[in-house]
DNA sequence: GCGAGTCACAACCGTCGGTTGTCGCGTAGG
DNA sequence: CCTACGCGACAACCGACGGTTGTGACTCGC
């Protein structure tokens, strides 16, 4: 199925002949019969009904006509997604799961007008992205910004915009399962198991500040598996727990009888921010900004934990 | 773009390498190459990084994909709503906006896995939809059965699926506008206006023996400027009425003040059943069919007025 | 019956997309 | 360090496809 072919049928049944969708596409009349009658060749199957008077639409063409007309939209969006110069608003999130996925994908639904890109940098920590971002590849990533020891590049603006609480995950034989929320300090006594963290990310260093600040022990080693074998191990075991941000969303079968609970007195946060080129005109950027705004839960700076290296700007 | 060219985008993500991919689509490597260079130049973007382990995806390309499968799975289905053999269920309304379209967007959003087109032959009564279920044009058309003076042909059946009431539509200065409901021989007395039923139609003649039964002025013609004209002229008007289905779905600007009055004690009812040929073994027509079983509410026949020209069968 | 309109068919031709053959290059291994 | 292997790109060739112009068959309306 040639695309021009279903361009030049949406054409046609739009004109009700093929002279005049000739004109439309610039074409001559001879080459829109061509094509017409190469897609109805390629389908085995008539779509129009030829007279004196021009062409009308059969009932195959009927059915035809709204797939081929979404075709031709999905194929605009599809260009539009790379063009450059007009194309989507291109986002990086390090997890389409966690609270900026979430965000994302809730900034989309009520936005269906602008087109939207949801990418994952490969092995990108904050660096590396805001590169990206000043290279212009992707308009916009979350991260965690370190303290202003290393500045922003020039140019490069940030805004916090998630203050992500965390809860724990458990399984029901665990001694916290059936608590309506714990502290971190009550969680000193447990063994809360995160495995592939890999050392030297912003993830680890966090979990890294937190286990000293409240003596816990976060055990970040381990093979992966995958989510699904890690959830199986937590909902099994009476003794692991797991961190997960408020906002995310882990999909489990219902066989897996998982609990979470939150963790507060303080909350501690994980703060991400949104980091754009104070050039960039994209129009979808100024409507995500407006939405994170809006959608943005601060916490009472009272009850928060917030690691010591991030920029505490809002 | 070509969509040949998507196809092996598609393929050379999937595989990591031109030459897996080139032997998935049974053509050389030196074609899939091209193919790929052809759409990076047709999109401006270079959606591949070469290695000499093989390609992988620039954050272009990341973005393109998911775009790019949408495309394709589109593709198929544009391509199965006509292919003759499996294309998609097709089922003919004679209007979406009326009980039997209602249904059936009902039917698509709890059976999201059937391919449905719904389709509106031109100037079809129940003869000429019954020929084109027999000659498979469409697997099945919703219609008002008459009595088997004139049976049905042999090969076809039909099963009654909707019983209709009917509502009046009427404005605020309508002397019945107040009413929660309102019998057929209140009805009596004021003008009831149907603009655009041509004489000899299955839904003139109903409303001509209703009007009959009930000594009712049910006015079939005048000229029609289209559903938005009618519906401002009835929201300006203190005396005229229209019927309209009960499930049916008008959408009106909320500047128009118009109200729906069920019409009861007995109530008209219009019947109409699913019409389809019995050795169409089209999976999603015993779908339908059970669908629409589960969906129909019968008013105790007591409670119902039929014209007396329709197929009295279950 | 004829003219004006429709679409289809035929002949022609350039371009595009496929193949085969070969090259450059980066990685891995001796 | 140098070589051998495997990957993708480039070049030359060729057939097929899609565009054009010219013409024919047909229908409708005056």
């Amino acid at each position: 199925m040639d695309l021009d072919a279903v361009r030049t049928f949406v054409a046609v049944a739009a004109a009700g002949q093929f002279q005049d969708a000739a004109a439309a596409l610039s074409i001559t009349q001879q080459a829109v019969s061509k094509r017409i009658a190469a897609l109805e060749r390629d389908l085995e199957v008539r779509l129009f009904h030829r007279t004196a008077r021009g062409a009308r639409l059969t009932v195959d063409g009927q059915a035809f006509l709204p797939h081929a007309r979404e075709l031709l939209r999905v194929a605009a969006r599809a260009d539009a997604s790379v063009r450059p110069g007009r194309r989507a608003l291109r986002v990086d999130v390090h997890s389409r799961r966690t609270a900026a996925g979430v965000l994302l994908q809730e900034f989309h639904r009520t936005h269906p007008r602008i087109e939207l890109d949801v990418v994952t940098l490969l092995d990108a920590d904050v660096h590396a992205a805001t590169a990206a971002v000043e290279a212009g590849t992707i308009d916009a990533t979350f991260h965690a910004v370190p303290l202003p020891e290393r500045r922003l590049p020039a140019g490069i603006r940030a805004a916090r915009v998630i203050d992500e609480r965390h809860e724990i995950l458990v399984g029901p034989r665990h001694p916290l399962a059936e608590r309506r929320a714990v502290t971190p300090a009550q969680l000193a006594e447990h063994r809360i198991w995160m495995p592939g963290m890999a050392a030297g990310t912003e993830w680890a260093d966090y979990y890294d500040e937190l286990a000293d600040a409240f003596g816990l022990t976060i055990d970040l080693v381990g093979p992966v598996f995958g989510n699904e074998a890690l959830l199986a191990e937590i909902a099994e075991s009476a003794e692991l727990a797991t961190l997960v941000g408020e906002r995310s969303r882990y999909l489990w079968p219902d066989s897996y009888d998982l609990r979470r609970i939150p963790v507060r007195d303080p909350a501690p946060v994980y703060p991400m921010s949104l980091i754009w080129r104070a050039d960039n005109r994209h129009p979808g950027l100024g409507a995500l900004r407006t939405h994170l705004k809006a959608a943005r839960e601060v916490t009472p700076a009272a009850k928060v934990w917030l690691p010591r290296w991030t920029h505490r700007s809002a």
